[in-house]
DNA sequence: ATCCCGAGGG
DNA sequence: CCCTCTGGAT
């Protein structure tokens, strides 16, 4: 495994390839960012974005969406995956907005996971990128760069992983390093045929040289 | 552990 | 064709 000082190492040479990282969703209010990220589960934001600017206009504020048609919200995003599911989250977030925190977005973890749809990686984008709190939402990015470079166990599950990253970087990077690895994870090392024989951190990777032996590199 | 689920890329 | 995408609820 990386030790702390290995794993700050790596994140600052992600940070050297990637200087902009930061969220790609885009939003207008935390009302509307919260929106979007319970709509891009396993789904590309630019998908997301596609779509969000007519759900943003019909939809302004939380009472509105909590007294919406679940048809006419299906129909809003029916371009994107899991779409039952999550129109009826939207739905139900809203809800829970007007009658639980007075339309307001909270700013804690334990009150957003109140909400439908919100779970933990949710909950940590929103308080990361609404409110400026530290925190390190653990995605299918995140997850396959730690556990590829070895911060973490290949068994290990989100919440270890986010457990342990915390442990390895300074909080004061947290937000950063989230951006950073889903950049990293998103255009170097992708799921399928990762970047490997130019990767930078192929020499500490300890997934990189087993995937070019298999031929699942680039 | 299983289900949900369209669109884009290889 | 197959795999993947800033997961969450049951």
């Amino acid at each position: 495994m990386l030790n702390a000082k290995q794993t700050q190492t790596a994140i600052a040479i992600m940070g050297e390839i990637f200087p902009n990282a930061k969220t790609s969703l885009v939003a207008d209010s935390p009302f509307h960012f919260l929106l979007a990220v319970i709509l891009s589960a396993q789904t590309t934001d630019k998908a997301v974005n596609r779509l969000t600017p007519a759900l943003f206009a019909r939809y302004p504020q939380p009472i509105d969406l909590a007294q919406a048609d679940e048809a006419e919200v299906r129909s809003l995003i029916k371009t994107i995956g899991l779409y039952r599911n999550k129109s009826k989250y939207l739905i139900a977030c809203a809800q829970g907005l007007v009658t639980k925190f007075n339309g307001q977005v909270p700013q804690t973890r334990s009150e957003l996971l109140q909400l439908a749809g919100v779970g933990q990686k949710t909950a940590d984008v929103v308080l990361a990128e609404c409110f400026q709190i530290p925190a390190i939402a653990v995605d299918t990015h995140v997850s396959r760069v730690a556990k590829r470079l070895a911060i973490v166990p290949k068994n290990a599950n989100v919440l270890q992983i986010e457990h342990t990253l915390m442990k390895k970087l300074p909080q004061s990077s947290w937000i950063a390093a989230h951006h950073r690895m889903i950049f990293w994870g998103r255009y170097q090392c992708m799921a399928r045929q990762p970047k490997c024989s130019t990767c930078p951190l192929l020499e500490i990777c300890s997934a990189g040289k087993g995937l070019i032996k298999k031929g699942a590199a680039k």
